[in-house]
DNA sequence: CTAGTTTCTGCAATCGTTTGCAGCGACTCG
DNA sequence: CGAGTCGCTGCAAACGATTGCAGAAACTAG
């Protein structure tokens, strides 16, 4: 296999010398920035030539120079987790649009991996970092905020609030689904939280209890933990609880896999949903709506969380102040058919 | 909002002086291929200084020196199309692994937007490519390839056997979910087929004709295809389809969601499945066993393809020879419940 | 004891940009 | 007509690494 020379990439030198100019020149000229020092002829002359050679600048030399790389890093637990995708869709448009592009890590929600992928991403000088992991802890972003790196959370908090977050409204999300139980004419209503080390998990709990407990009824020990937002943590956590308490006509689950795991407990006890029991979940993942019974949950904006987090990004970026500290997103409620009347209602 | 001065990072230049011997040394010495030319003392001080000061070298600096910048960069048509995850992660556990970070773009299934992403990402000087880009056509690779840039197809082929591409035997996996409706009892076999301008739409009919053509049976007018891997389209192919073929007992889907559209026209029709007819898919999607009928699919190792495409890839830009042109892997049949014999049998 | 190796380290150029500074010609104005 | 200003351009020094080359010890051998 031989090795072929490879075309060599156009410099700026080589425009420069094509717009017989000095290099500086040719750089003042093809910045916007700058580009008014330079005279009016020339500029043309350094445009044609970039244009006719083809020239695109070179980020790694320019991002030496300047100390911008235009990237950004988006860490998420687990891009196989249907709610990040999107979120990461609606960070890459308008990322992309301003010329930005994103590096991506996982860290399968484990603590070292976290770091280690964040500090190759410091390290790779991204202009900024969008953080979607679980861990509640803050050491990490306050340590890489101090570093210089602007960071905008995602989907979580932290409880420093140096650090902007774009989150869903949990408080509001829970409420619409124990309301929507309660229109239904539900008296007994359980919760399958999610881990309470997680933001999402303990919010949600204290959300539910709070919720209840403004109407006058007794909710803290109609709360079941499950170790992790799976379906096998969720169908445990939902049998103990309706060991503990069979009277139950609803379960509101803290996440869509918890509510899968619900239903196929309450599957495997003989209890029918929505007949005997009414379930609702959270996040309104792709195809909740072909299973069986069909999921009534709570649609949270994954992809304008995204969205929102990097434009917040992107004023961290340019320096700009008075960003906001912590958005909550607002979430809606999508009935279908795992809720009903209860029994004898 | 003052401007705090930033942690100076630590540049080789301070390793060296801690360590008092010159740049070049501290270079050799923190480099395992150059590492024996310095002496072993000098060695063991330089790493001691480099340790003390925390020393990460700038990668900008070393790929704007070397032209390596251990990245690659890896081109998918949407994120949230529920294959590419998987494929996505099992690239970077296997990349990151040798230090390399992933950059990942979206193209939108868009032509234009496809050649601005692969674009921005050679420009980025990325070691290597991984496409699971849809369209067909080539011009695009050759091109790259010819820039210098190592590329690996993915999920898709191209005419050009240049490039070397890890895809999914769809002959076998079509030929496994004919076999399997055979062998139920069916005969009289339909197809549900993507669209014809894509690999993994072309290839799919062509197995299914192919297939049945050699058991005997008449095949060609009994696929439709749809405009695109969707449900909505997914429903209209089937519709028009049993309305040429009110004889068909079972329909093979070229993809999960056309199933789902399937599923969806069929009852529709008031046509229950699979008592009367039976469907199967492809992919293995999430959740699709949850949906009702739980389906019957294809299932692909798409995390494996990700990881082989990430291991070619690595060799392609490690310079090795005889790296394989394409490589086929072997889908697995789940057999649910959306599939049954026929009515009468 | 000298000449020739070997081993180690430093010098300086380089990768492709950006940018402070200085110089040069043309223009303005008193 | 001379001094000051202005507009434009080039020079050269960064940014932080890597690497060919050469020089200085230290060592070997004749």
């Amino acid at each position: 296999m031989t090795e072929r020379p490879v075309t060599d990439r156009v410099t700026l030198i080589d425009v420069a010398r094509a717009a017989g100019v000095h290099a500086s020149t040719a750089s003042r000229a093809l910045n916007p920035e700058t580009r008014d020092v330079v005279s009016d002829p020339t500029v043309k002359r350094v445009l044609a030539a970039a244009k006719a050679l083809g020239y695109r600048p070179n980020p790694l030399a320019r991002g030496l120079r300047t100390d911008r790389t235009f990237t950004v890093g988006i860490v998420v637990p687990d891009l196989e987790t249907p709610l990040f995708p999107p979120l990461v869709r609606g960070a890459e448009a308008v990322l992309g649009g301003e010329g930005y592009t994103l590096l991506i890590g996982n860290t399968d929600n484990d603590r070292e991996h976290t770091e280690a992928v964040v500090g190759t991403l410091v390290e790779r000088r991204v202009d900024g970092l969008i953080l979607a992991t679980a861990e509640l802890d803050s050491a990490l972003e306050t340590a890489v905020q101090s570093e210089g790196t602007p960071i905008v959370l995602v989907n979580r908090e932290t409880k420093a609030d140096s650090v902007p977050a774009i989150v869903g409204d949990d408080r509001v999300g829970i409420g619409m689904a124990v309301d929507h139980l309660l229109g239904l004419g539900h008296e007994q209503i359980g919760h399958v939280a999610g881990p309470l080390r997680v933001s999402t998990g303990a919010g949600r709990a204290q959300a539910f209890r709070d919720h209840i407990a403004g109407l006058g009824l007794d909710a803290v020990e109609k709360v079941e933990a499950a170790d992790w937002f799976q379906m096998e943590p969720g169908a445990e956590a939902a049998s103990a609880l309706m060991e503990r308490h069979p009277e139950l006509t609803a379960i509101v689950a803290a996440n869509d896999l918890l509510a899968l795991g619900t239903l196929r407990a309450l599957h495997e006890a003989g209890v029918r949903v929505p007949e005997d029991v009414s379930v609702t979940g959270y996040n309104d993942m792709p195809f909740v709506d072909f299973i069986r019974p069909p999921l009534t949950t709570v649609r949270v904006p994954y992809r304008q969380m995204g969205v929102l987090a990097a434009r917040t990004l992107m004023r961290l970026i340019k320096g700009e102040d008075g960003v906001a500290a912590t958005v909550r997103l607002a979430p809606t409620l999508t009935v279908r058919q795992s809720t009903a009347p209860p029994p004898g209602k």
